[in-house]
DNA sequence: AAGCAGAGTGTACGTTGTACACGGCACTAG
DNA sequence: CTAGTGCCGTGTACAACGTACACTCTGCTT
């Protein structure tokens, strides 16, 4: 499968499926690989999507796939582009609404492939399906007379946040999945633990936990959402707005 | 080293630190062991730490580890306490300042220590030096009439943030160091990608691109910080607090 | 003097990604 | 019709990982 090459997955993820080898010659294709990668990944985690285990999946011996895909990190790339591409396009509209969609196609795809959160998002090839749903969520905030850099970081920031919240959410599903273990048989079972949460060393967990704090938790999502949208609202509706840049390359 | 028992790590961080044995009698210690398993992931990332590994920069055999760490999970736990360890509690004060410096503590330690977000935290086991960083940032947001379920929510969101904008910069900068590659050249050399991105397909992207919004960043952490201290600002001043319970357990 | 407990070692196993050489099939060129 | 060519799926093999287990060696306690 071409070797090594610095371009492997911008071909495989930007152009048309090749010319589609106009005899159905082959029992398995790239579509079928990644389709039961992907359900290995929704049920078991990333931890558990190995290649032998695809492959078992789909009833082929393990060096079939390479057949189709050039390597595991490839077929990650290609994962993540396709469950890109069931997520809607943000519509156009008033930014506001813009971005809760944007932020709430992507909270439902994190939902959906909690495993997506499990993957470093560094040096990833990104597909096309991935980039016109971003490219959609800046058209959105394009018309607000912000500074083309201002656009970015507020879409970013948004970005960041669902990111931030779906990691925590995402974790602990796929810990539930792996383990069969609910994340508070977990917690109950380490009993030992909670003999050192004391008044004395944490005052305020103690006393939000004794007055119910933790029992009926706000929804975090929900909760923060809101307050970064309306942080944005603050900025979008200044008169002067502050200029940040960045100082260093890191 | 105790076996297999639900409360290990539990005894490990919250115990002060057994007997320290008389006798000096050993050459190793368990602080060495996590100080140098830190020295390895702050250099290389928690891909390169492997038990040999940390074993070979002490200068013993790999097993001789397991004399002071039950195993690698274990050692992880320890090592993620030992960086809380570094940071400073929240002063009492102003809520604002006091979320910003709690912020700001995580953010350098993220920084100093990128590895922390690559790890799972999903039934991590909480060790006393991020408990007590924790409620002294309860502490700061308890005298503001909040219900006990909205303090939580809000320390959770400015933590959520830290770690999100937090793990896309860790991710960058623990790619650099274990390639050896900038994030700019490695882009630079995806050069079948850039083809793809023309106006009619990512109208926004490429118009972004061509009038510099990509050439001089906004700082993600700077700007979206104070877009989330604005959020919370606006709810914590707001006459009568819409109510977001989580409706599901997960 | 005997023996015991704890530190560090060495070997071995199962699991991972994937390189490589191979066998069988379905076309096409002669 | 036959020989050739190239792709599909297979099987074996290897290096790296965490760690179980059975040692050896040392120095203290009886």
């Amino acid at each position: 499968m071409k070797q090594d090459d610095r371009n492997r997955s911008v071909r495989l993820l930007w152009e048309p499926d090749a010319q589609v080898t106009r005899e159905p010659k082959a029992a398995l294709s790239r579509a079928r690989v990644v389709e039961a990668a992907i359900k290995v990944a929704d049920a078991e985690g990333i931890g558990a999507l190995t290649m032998r285990r695809v492959a078992e999946t789909l009833g082929f011996t393990t060096m079939s796939l390479y057949r189709h895909v050039p390597g595991k990190s490839e077929l990650l790339d290609l994962m993540v582009d396709a469950v890109w591409g069931e997520t809607e396009h943000t519509p156009k509209g008033p930014w506001r609404a813009g971005l809760e969609f944007y932020a709430r196609q992507m909270w439902s795809m994190y939902r959906a492939h909690p495993w997506l959160l499990q993957l470093t998002n560094a040096r990833r090839m990104p597909g096309p399906n991935a980039m016109t749903r971003q490219d959609a969520a800046f058209a959105v905030v394009s018309e607000l007379g912000l500074k083309p850099e201002e656009i970015v970081a507020v879409v970013t920031t948004v970005g960041q946040f669902v990111a931030g919240v779906g990691r925590t959410m995402a974790d602990r599903v796929l810990a539930e999945r792996e383990t069969g273990v609910s994340e508070e048989d977990w917690w109950n079972d380490r009993d030992e633990l909670w003999e050192h949460f004391t008044p004395e060393r944490l005052p305020m967990m103690t006393h939000i936990w004794t007055t119910g704090g933790y029992e009926r938790p706000l929804d975090e999502f929900e909760f923060g959402l809101a307050r970064v949208l309306d942080g944005l609202e603050v900025f979008i509706s200044a008169e002067d707005r502050p200029v940040v840049r960045r100082e260093t390359c890191l």
